[in-house]
DNA sequence: ACCTGAACACCGTTCAAGT
DNA sequence: ACCTGAACACCGTTCAAGT
């Protein structure tokens, strides 16, 4: 797939929404700051102007390219036997989705819901449906999971990455482990006694254990 | 408090990080976009350069307005007679906090922790310990709150903000909820069939459902 | 219809020069 | 020590002009 770029010639690879958003879903990966127009425009070999042709904004590309990651993450979510297990896996598919791609979070968040949150939103309450939930609940149930999944991702995502070879987890902990040691005596007691608990723990598994009290909650008011 | 600014006057209110962060406060709750530089400096009637005598770049600042708005937030959470109540008004102040300031929420998400989160990981964790976690949980407990909190309160912030009257929120529920019975049958049978329920509900009580849930796990594991 | 790239109106940040 | 404001190296976005 060379790309023809000289003067006169017509680009058989014509520029497209799609191949505009795959681009920049490369430039988003590379680094958090790593999308603009320009550098955008480089990579498709044209000018800044040309993306505006197939996108109004950056803002619109942003939700774009949030959608598309998301979508494609809760395509491979396997299917399950019970709606509990379903509900886990469609919440771990979210966590790991975001934990690489760690720009999509703040996609999510927005108002009014893109594509993306609602996809999200669909998913979960299906299974509530399924888990038997009474109707007058079925809101309530689903927008709390749906809050817990993205909001405890984001936060997950924004501390480190796992995917990230770039940085290394391990050692982020261990130093930050250190700095809490260090921590006035008076005002961090408590966050100087676990220090040592920082390095130890799993992010995907406290993850899913809040997702198991949320499921508890539920089956408890069914 | 009148400010001098005429040519040579030496200005008896002298730029300080406080008051550099307090302006920024203010442009910030302005809208999310009104922190530049250029507008701080107009604001405290300066140059843009003279902002960076006492904050090292923007990001510093956003952080220390973020730490500020948390300080004061946790500083008037009232006393509680029992821990399960203590963490209930932390997650409150912290949640009416955010919805009063969106732009906080980034910034409590950053790592590594800004003073803002580790307050609160502090203030819940003395809670945990006072719920009589076992040690070995302290950590895991305290972080799954924390994280709950923050991130569910910038989920819900990101939506609309209770305290801003020029965003009606009654509208803008109504609005989503015509838009949500619009949606295609195939794709989004739930989502149309929870669209009413949309407008009943009350962000600040399912946040505080989701809280009850963690604190009944955390003490079935006691 | 689609693309090009210069131009506009901004940014955050730096720094020589002032007091 | 602290402040000033011009200058630098960028941005997102627009738009006349091309094919």
């Amino acid at each position: 797939m060379a790309k023809a770029r000289r003067g006169a010639e017509r680009r058989e690879d014509a520029l497209s929404r799609e191949r505009i958003v795959d681009a920049a879903i490369e430039l988003l990966d590379e680094g958090e700051h790593g999308l603009t127009f320009r550098a955008l425009a480089t990579r498709l070999v044209t000018g800044p102007g040309a993306i505006y042709w197939h996108i109004a904004s950056k803002s619109e590309l942003l939700v774009a390219a949030g959608d598309a990651v998301v979508a494609r993450a809760l395509d491979e979510v396997p299917a399950s036997a019970t709606p509990d297990e379903a509900i886990r896996r469609i919440a771990v598919g979210v966590f790991e989705a975001i934990d690489a791609h760690p720009w999509v979070g703040a996609q999510l968040s927005r108002a009014p819901w893109p594509e993306a949150t609602l996809q999200i939103f669909e998913r979960i309450g299906r299974q509530v449906q399924a888990l038997g939930v009474p109707g007058r609940a079925h809101f309530t149930s689903a927008s709390t999971l749906v809050s817990y999944i993205i909001g405890v991702s984001v936060q997950n995502a924004a501390q480190g990455r796992l995917f990230d070879p770039s940085v290394d987890r391990a050692d982020f902990l261990a130093a930050e482990s250190v700095r809490w040691k260090k921590l006035d005596a008076q005002a961090y007691p408590f966050t100087r006694k676990v220090a040592a608990q920082l390095r130890e723990h799993d992010d995907r598994d406290e993850f899913l254990a809040g997702i198991d009290l949320l499921l508890a909650g539920v089956a408890a008011s069914l």
